[in-house]
DNA sequence: AATAGTTGTGTTATATTATAACATACCATT
DNA sequence: AATGGTATGTTATAATATAACACAACTATT
């Protein structure tokens, strides 16, 4: 099972992870052979810095305080769709917002743990998840492709009682 | 496991199969102490005659062939809502759309099955699924409440070569 | 059947999320 | 510096969803 849980919910060295993640994006991008640019950079950085999920305008404003040139929808998801398609971001459909993906490159399956009093969003990836739901589209002759799956819930942090240990 | 896959995937009586679960409703409604008014059972008829999920905005014109008296926004998301809470109507996030639930009443996990081709939608329910997800849960220290599973890829009457047989 | 209380709908306006279409700028290679 | 591809700017608008308040309809009790 891979997990960015302690990482998000536990205190850690933002900094160094997301400039070790940012220098991981730009050795994917340069295989892909496609930019990185100022603009997908300082979204993306955006998504990881954030343990919550972010919409597009959030994003927008953000990205407003940063670089007091505005920026217009449009540009904000031409910027995330690049994203998701190199796998670095992914989008929580039923919150209509975008988190960076803790493990890009690895193939896995998108399972969200969506904390439903702090908004915190964890992801897990294990294949023993993958290999049933593709046993069960087996059985009604479905032939999946890909696949969300979204928990809603509490965190460790905000679970009363007994917290993360 | 429970599915309607076979009712989603292949031809059969409509009428019928809608009148008993609209029966079941009105049950579930009476005992719930809650009223299945016209427009809500007018809007819950039209999900489950439909196997692709229905758009708010789509809900509206269908209505407004049916009933002559157009029916603006808040009332279809109102009516929307009422049946969600009643688990005879699912979101799905990813679509912006919603469908008929085929087994209300049971307490399952809302597997959806969505063809990126014609759009249908088959449900599955599956406690194994539950059961893992709750473990992996567990190991993060995460408290699930509820969950969506959305599985997308070719449905039988799509998937080229060997079709249902 | 009148009343009061609750629940449901109508109505208007507007918020929020997302994209279409076309123009311009940037960047790499020749 | 000309070309072609990629990225962004710009404007407008589509699509989805909700807030706020008024009115109507149903329900239970008198």
């Amino acid at each position: 099972m891979l997990t960015n849980a302690r990482l998000v919910y536990q205190p850690h060295d933002q900094v160094r992870s997301i400039n070790a993640a940012l220098d991981r994006a730009h050795e994917i991008c340069e295989t892909a052979n496609v930019r990185l640019t100022a603009t997908r950079e300082a979204i993306l950085r955006l998504l990881w810095q954030s343990h919550q999920p972010l919409g597009a305008y959030q994003l927008q404003q953000q990205l407003a305080k940063i670089t007091d040139k505005p920026v217009a929808p449009p540009t904000i998801y031409r910027a995330i769709e690049f994203l998701i398609d190199l796998g670095l971001v992914h989008r929580i459909p039923s919150l209509n917002a975008f988190i960076g993906c803790p493990f890009p490159s690895s193939e896995h399956s998108n399972i969200f743990l969506i904390c439903e009093s702090c908004k915190t969003v964890a992801e897990i990836a294990d294949n023993r998840v993958n290999t049933l739901l593709e046993t069960l589209s087996d059985k009604a002759n479905f032939k999946p492709k890909s696949q969300t799956v979204e928990l809603f819930g509490l965190c460790p942090n905000c679970e009363p009682g007994d917290n993360n240990e």
